[in-house]
DNA sequence: CTGTTAGCGCTTTCAG
DNA sequence: CTGAAAGCGCTAACAG
């Protein structure tokens, strides 16, 4: 088992009886260099299998070719896609995706930002905890001079290169479709209120509600302090028991949907003859679960792209751009028949 | 806006009037330096806030603080979770974790097995494509030095760090329940088995049914490209085509196994009345699935934990380890209502 | 065409 | 207690 050690530059350079930097022309094929050289060169290295080391070489050129991304968790199909999107865009582009998750951790959050600074990744994007509240972090990158772009989840009052999905958009249609199909009474399971994206969806369904001059009843919307199914079950634990009537949920997300509809289920209501569901997201799962659920789908490889498209943009144009990037990408209702449909 | 230049050692040391090294060590509380020193020092340090090079300093000690981790993918709960177990053990040891995923492509793993060499990771976990069948690239690592484990997914001749789950045992389990609870005519609908471990699932299907003097059709068995939703939807469609009875359906994994459960639903038959059905993973929407989906539960997290703590056992004991460590974990079967009960 | 020099940011001997 | 010097691996002027 051979040293730890690498071979480096200087190595080959020894063993050749030439400099370091005739090394480092050759294997570069810089103009100015013999064949004969160039092709000792190139079979030493061949033959020690040399790999440049790229620590030296970002410490040089002052960049590491690293992308980083800080997604608040990497499990749902939302950040899964929004990944695949920005790793195709930067890997055409020549550079490597650090992948973090902060798991909704703000502490986490700030030291992976950290981290990435340390190491001098060339750009970020972001997504932020929904417990992120200041931005001191944030801003930190920005007079460390890093590009960074906030993708999906806004932050409002603090500026910087952003895209985002309309989400009140979104709540907005599926409400507006079930009130078309003839439900009355709507109930929402609202996710933490306190995150912008979750705010928008509640007041697309309530101004839904509003345009269609249809009342919007307060007991028929429950925040949950969270976004998984079990949080589902809670809400709609809760929003059973007032034995309101309630002819469809728009639940504000997918896993939260299917957490509810097992309730309704169980307290022995069909879905969607007695009540229509609708969640966000469009999960993997959400075709093949039965009834296959009606959702709102968002363009999420193309939110990838754009965000890493807009972090790339920075290192082509030198100069400070005068205003931040601000991107709203629209999502599409996808009726399945979890819902009752028009007719 | 600033330079887009940090702070360096050299600025606070020129503005102090001292020596860099002075500046290093007040920043690192060396022993020998005047209280007075170490204040300014530190003051100056703060106000410009400074950060230190991370690629200088890994440059020097010739090593990064960094475990890579490759997987296929990132959307599962396997994988996901296996990741968070890593996150854990990893970042309590005070190192930094670098995601990446290859998309089963052969290439793509070869790619970043080669950026994660190049940048001087000091470690590597890896669960390879299905399509990874020579091993080139996993030894240039281990001829680097580099520590490596492989999970989940074996690579038979391949000597190496492994840490994996006894699918054979899941999958013995699941089946051997099924013909417990009356099947006789038990369906697999098998993943590619050019993959060790979806090969380990079949023979545990076979074995089971063996040891239970169950004979073996081979029309039962269908063999799908893939293991996601729409294989399990073919494949079904394939099973049913036959019109061979089958009480049970035996999936490769829940996202094949509700995919199956849709085609049996259109076909008109219940589940699990007229067929049971049992998955494996223990997907997070498994539980909320109607029914509820029975499967087999593995100790990711574990894995996970496992994996990691077993490349930062590499770095405390220096000389070589004589023998490769090879752990196996043990799955668990979970009943739920998607198969018929024992009674 | 090739070698020498300097330096990226930092730490660490070795001398004062 | 502090400074000078060397070096991690590499490249880019600048000389020859």
């Amino acid at each position: 088992m051979q040293k730890n050690r690498q071979t480096t530059i200087i190595d080959i350079a020894k063993q050749l009886g030439v400099s370091p930097s005739t090394v480092s022309r050759a294997l570069h094929n810089h103009p100015s260099i013999s064949a004969e050289t160039k092709k000792n060169v190139l079979a030493m290295a061949e033959k020690h299998s040399y790999q440049p080391n790229l620590l030296a070489l970002s410490l040089l050129n002052k960049k590491t070719g690293i992308i980083g991304i800080v997604v608040p968790e990497i499990t749902s199909y939302f950040f899964a896609t929004v990944i695949s999107g920005v790793q195709d865009m930067v890997s055409s582009a020549g550079y490597k995706l650090l992948i973090c998750q902060s798991n909704e951790s703000f502490e986490e959050e700030k030291k992976l930002l950290q981290d990435m600074t340390l190491l001098r990744v060339d750009g970020v994007l972001i997504s932020p905890t929904f417990r992120t509240k200041t931005f001191g972090h944030f801003e930190r990158l920005q007079r460390a001079g890093i590009p960074m772009v906030i993708f999906d989840r806004d932050c409002p009052h603090f500026e910087a290169d952003k895209v985002l999905v309309d989400s009140y958009d979104g709540a907005y249609q599926a409400v507006e479709y079930l009130i078309k199909t003839g439900c009355q009474h709507i109930a929402h399971i609202a996710g933490p209120i306190a995150f912008p994206t979750f705010k928008q969806r509640l007041d697309g369904y309530l101004n839904a509600h509003y345009d269609n001059n249809i009342p919007i009843r307060s007991e028929l919307i429950v925040y949950s302090n969270g976004f998984s199914s079990d949080y589902g079950v809670d809400a709609a634990m809760q929003l059973m028991a007032n034995n309101d009537r309630v002819d469809a949920i728009f639940a504000v997300n997918d896993a939260v949907a299917i957490g509810a509809i097992c309730v309704i289920r169980e307290k022995g209501y069909r879905v969607p003859e007695d009540i229509s569901v609708v969640g966000f997201d469009d999960e993997s799962y959400a075709q093949y679960y039965y009834p296959p659920l009606s959702t709102v789908w968002q363009p999420v490889y193309e939110l990838g792209m754009l965000s890493a498209k807009i972090v790339l943009d920075h290192f082509a144009s030198k100069e400070q751009r005068e205003n931040y990037r601000y991107e709203v990408l629209k999502p599409e209702l996808v009726i399945r028949e979890s819902s009752i449909s028009i007719d």
